[in-house]
DNA sequence: ATCACTTCTTGACCTACATCAATGCACAGC
DNA sequence: GCTGTGCATTGATGTAGGTCAAGAAGTGAT
């Protein structure tokens, strides 16, 4: 647990990399965001003094984001490997992963991926609801959705 | 820790209640979600065999979100006071609230709105960031944000 | 002082998605 | 069998915000 200083510009993460750390701010800012596949840039968390900052994805999973200093600051390393606590840390460590997907997909991608994601990720619940509700889920209207829905089925011919 | 049977389209929490409940779905299938100002339902989360759901907001103010069970279910009901757990807990369960309005908020209210939101919730970030973070930050354009800036000092004057 | 670089702003135009309205369909109750 | 009610689809049109391009203003380096 000892302090690092950091100077602005710095990266401390990158997209793509393992990584098991977690950065906790002493003094000065850190952000973390994504690049989209046009370049984009879509920061989703500041993290000034007090604030806890990573990327919340398995230790085994190369992660979505970036973190650098926005400010010279003085941070705190520590190790994220949550298996060794308890389980119920463990469900909600998960579940800020799935929110953190959810924020980044509806800041940087078309209806259509957030779509096909979801059918992916939650193909028994596709059985289950009505259409507008996915709809809604995803943050479209059931009209949008049905444009959606026959567009990839045209492309699938 | 008891199991409740609930019968579909029967509602366990309303937005703007006091609530201070947490449910674990057994079997079955709930959501929660949110009404706009404009009447529109933007559901935040559905929660099927196994899932926790609930409200992620202080216990002592009124909720966003309503839950309602889209098939008959069965539940256990747990008090989520975690300000008697530790202190660690406690600084998730924030952000998990943090995370919720946000996503809420992509869903459902215009540029404008997210502005004027992070203004009031992030006074002093806005200091220190140049203003194209910001708009990454809301997912919009730097262009977007000058335009919504203008026109709220219009708006003022 | 000047040059390079970045940020912010503004204008003209474009596009993804919303809104509104109509139609078709399935299923429940009578 | 009809008849309602909710869902999905489709078309026509509207709009918030995106994209592209240009200029203005600030800042740092030489």
């Amino acid at each position: 647990m000892k302090s690092i200083p950091v100077t602005k510009g710095q990266i401390l993460q990158r997209s793509g990399e393992l990584n098991t750390k977690v950065f906790t701010v002493v003094s000065g800012l850190l952000r973390s965001y994504t690049i989209d596949q046009k370049g984009k840039e879509h920061i989703y968390m500041f993290a000034p003094e007090n604030w806890i900052i990573g990327d919340n994805c398995e230790v085994t999973v190369p992660c979505d984001l970036f973190i650098d200093a926005l400010e010279d600051s003085i941070i705190i390393e520590t190790e994220k490997d949550v298996s060794k606590q308890n389980p119920n840390l463990k469900s909600l460590f998960n579940r800020l992963a799935v929110l953190q997907k959810r924020i980044i997909m509806l800041m940087s991608s078309p209806a259509v991926e957030r779509y096909e994601h979801f059918v992916q990720t939650y193909p028994d619940i596709i059985q289950r609801v009505p259409q507008k509700m996915i709809a809604s889920y995803l943050g479209i209207t059931p009209e949008a959705l049905s444009r959606v829905r026959k567009e990839i089925s045209i492309r699938k011919l």
